[in-house]
DNA sequence: ATACTATATGAGTATATTGCCACATAGTTA
DNA sequence: TAACTATGTGGCAATATACTCATATAGTAT
């Protein structure tokens, strides 16, 4: 494995990881329909706004998410609607598990 | 947030953490032509055939790869051939990226 | 200036992940 | 059976991550 492999991997398993928490990912479900500020978003998975704001940290470093300030707030918004897309990745291997557990039980 | 969608999230988080590293994305990307076993996997990541292992058994464990027996060897191979898509996504995130970084130089 | 609101951060604890070593297990071959 | 090979696992130390509380910072409003 070359050096510049290895160092793509790394750099693709830094945005994975940003992406790999049950709250990261509610949070870029909740971004697809426009930016949000923090305490929208705290409110809407229910946690609080101190941990809300650590993980949005983690994506906008990760290049995942970025944000804008206006006044008091922040607003956060997805850094490229691709980042949705994993979402659908996810949910197709889910889907593809769902299809063998029906085969399995159907051989039962 | 309805209990159905946080149970989503934490499935779709389980997912993602187990591409989430960069071995395993090596992995992943070397299994695309194909099913390989522990230990050609091992020599082309450059890693101890027990780390490996237990890399392999993580994904196995999501739900992103399969495995199969056959002799001494135990052949790994992508469940589904959308696992791939993962990395799609994020070279695409990283490519995003890269054009701000330009955007950034040029206006300098 | 004071009180208030939104956000970020330091510190501490709890928990999870990783990598390494040694060893166990299972199948193969002589 | 004995030696060998491929794989998996227990145990440990190092490190990273997550959450909570208290506090800091920055902007707003009175």
């Amino acid at each position: 494995m070359s050096a510049n492999k290895n160092l793509l991997y790394e750099r693709q398993a830094e945005i994975a990881k940003a992406i790999a928490h049950p709250l990261r990912i509610a949070v870029i479900d909740f971004l697809r329909d426009g930016e949000k500020c923090v305490c929208d978003i705290a409110e809407h998975v229910e946690s609080e706004r101190s941990n809300v704001s650590r993980h949005l940290a983690v994506m906008v470093n990760a290049g995942v998410l970025s944000c804008r300030k206006e006044g008091l707030k922040v607003f956060y918004s997805l850094r490229t609607p691709c980042v949705v897309d994993f979402l659908g990745c996810t949910t197709r291997v889910l889907k593809c598990q769902a299809k063998e557990h029906e085969k399995l039980l159907a051989s039962l």
